[in-house]
DNA sequence: CTGAAAGCGCTTACAG
DNA sequence: CTGAAAGCGCTTACAG
């Protein structure tokens, strides 16, 4: 069977034109309700457009305007329901504001990454946004010297970028240490990440600022997925003197903390307790619940995404804002025994 | 302080003609590597090109070549994890033969994606997908008349639709049945979607195959979100005749279903057997891990990023994919005691 | 109130 | 091998 091709006309501003038996330009002014023209003939207009399905071209507009109403979104996997929840409050934000998102990912490779936002750049978007970079380690500068405004969400590695949105680890990680504190535990481990993250380096510090004392042996790292939490749980509670509670640098690690305890048969939280950070939505379903620090996801991409309005707007935003973030008590914290 | 515009000169094809003492349509040609110009002169101009940052202006591009290698994603939420390996999968897909994603979100609401819709219209995206569509009911007909090619996943009310990618619901619900026959369970209950769905009715249709008989009492409908799951298991496991099994419409009413199970102190699988449908990331992390469906996420939004290309190829795809699930085998499901 | 003209940045027959 | 010309669909001063 042959395929057969319907030429599908869409009607441009100068059919309607010919129709109406005016000139491309005043149907251009009756559909933007320009007030030059006499209110019977735009009507009239109007009216012939929306009869005959005209759809106004936004590339052709775009071209003269020299604005696409558009922004760029680089994320490293949309598959991460982090991620998803910071990209929904982007697109909403956007969106409120007659913005398109057009969506781009990094696969966290430094040099994908300059690959899409090279195409962002010949796209013309009016903006970049992107979340959880590592990549501002590799590329930053070259990224930095685009012309095109750029916002980061949750950077870890700032300083090359004007303009980002983060949360407040430090003082998130020291109200974790001060609930375990309050409950009564003194031996507290730290499992965070090896890969080098100012988000790591943050907790840690935070952590450690709580702390009386830190002894080496309770600290561990991994690489914030749930097997290396689990490997790293099983040697901190097989130590001779093992700790009564452990912080994990994320819930992913939390989640293989929790295994582990299931593994070697204790109980949470009864013999040891285990706190996450992020509040993704599995948090909410381990058993026994997870203690963890919700970050305000959605929130962040909104906040990205209107200082990018701003600076879009010739305005002058906040360079650097610090989103708290807040404890949640789940199940899997308690007084030692 | 007053902000400061520096103005950026992005040059134009015609900036790198002056350059080059040539033609504007020297450099296109140049550019693109045209066998027509000299070899000298093309890498001349190449090389000004690329010292003075040329970027290429796909807008105007498009505009001449009526065609924006863009397509259009509707989700309902991109914050679900399913949707989010969905799009993941065509985004992949889409990116490796230079098509761009823009994403928009229709919050299940028409009206918005309605609106959605007209926007894409508007900025001229080469096709659309759509996942998870509950709209196609309502506005089904309006959006087939399109002439953008249409895509739909997962779509819940087919038959307006020439294309789209779903997952064969019925044999993999019979697959969970028999699991749980095989296993040796006779009483076994229906959680559904009371939404009016086409999946719930196929799942519930490969149930009654494989079920000898059904006792009305096992059959109950939630909104495929854990609070009703957890209100349906809990009526069911209080019957005078209980369930010894629990088959839920997805892994969010499962969620539910084993919540209900530890309020009523009553052991997962020995007690009662619990499965869902979907595979999401929580359900490897469950207490026990829950017995599942797995949907190749992905390779849907793979599939139907496919089908929009050969669609736009001029080509005649197969106009309904039906992808297998796979039963996973996880802790939440055992012999009956 | 309306139209003719120029131009946004590019591609592509058509001449030479 | 290269250029002049036309055109993609639109906006917007500039005249009238």
């Amino acid at each position: 069977m042959v395929s057969l091709w319907i030429i599908q006309i869409v009607p441009s501003i100068k059919d309607i034109a010919r129709i109406a038996g005016v000139s491309h330009c005043t149907v251009s002014r009756a559909l933007h309700h320009s007030p030059l023209i006499s209110p019977a003939t735009a009507e009239r207009i109007r009216d012939i457009a929306r009869r005959h399905g005209y759809v106004p071209n936004a590339v052709a507009r775009s071209l003269v305007s020299r604005s696409t109403h558009t922004v760029g979104v680089v994320v490293t996997t949309i598959a991460d329901p982090f991620i998803g929840e910071v990209v929904e409050g982007i697109e909403s934000m956007a969106n409120e504001h007659g913005y398109s998102v057009i969506l781009a990912n990094s696969k966290a490779d430094p040099e994908l990454e300059l690959k899409v936002v090279d195409g962002f750049t010949q796209r013309r978007v009016d903006g970049i946004l992107v979340t959880a970079s590592r990549v501002g380690a590799v590329h930053g500068k070259r990224l930095a010297g685009t012309n095109v405004p750029i916002v980061l969400i949750n950077n870890q590695h700032p300083g090359e970028f004007a303009h980002s949105v983060g949360i407040d680890n430090v003082t998130a990680s020291r109200a974790i240490v001060r609930h375990l504190l309050d409950l009564g535990h003194r031996r507290i481990a730290y499992i965070g990440d090896r890969s080098g993250y100012q988000s790591d380096a943050e907790r840690y510090a935070g952590y450690r600022a709580m702390m009386p004392a830190v002894d080496p042996k309770l600290v561990m790292r991994g690489d914030g997925k749930p097997e290396q939490g689990e490997c790293a749980a099983i040697q901190l509670l097989g130590l001779s003197r093992p700790p009564s509670a452990i912080i994990c640098y994320n819930d992913m690690t939390a989640l293989g903390a929790l295994r582990a305890a299931a593994t070697l048969g204790l109980r949470v939280p009864e013999d040891v307790s285990i706190a996450g950070f992020d509040d993704l939505f599995v948090a909410s379903y381990t058993s026994p619940p997870l203690t963890t620090i919700r970050q305000p996801k959605q929130e962040m991409g909104r906040r990205a995404m209107s200082i990018l309005l701003q600076l879009l707007a010739g305005e002058e935003p906040e360079s650097r804002i610090l989103l708290p973030g807040e404890l949640i008590v789940r199940g899997s914290t308690a007084p030692p025994l």
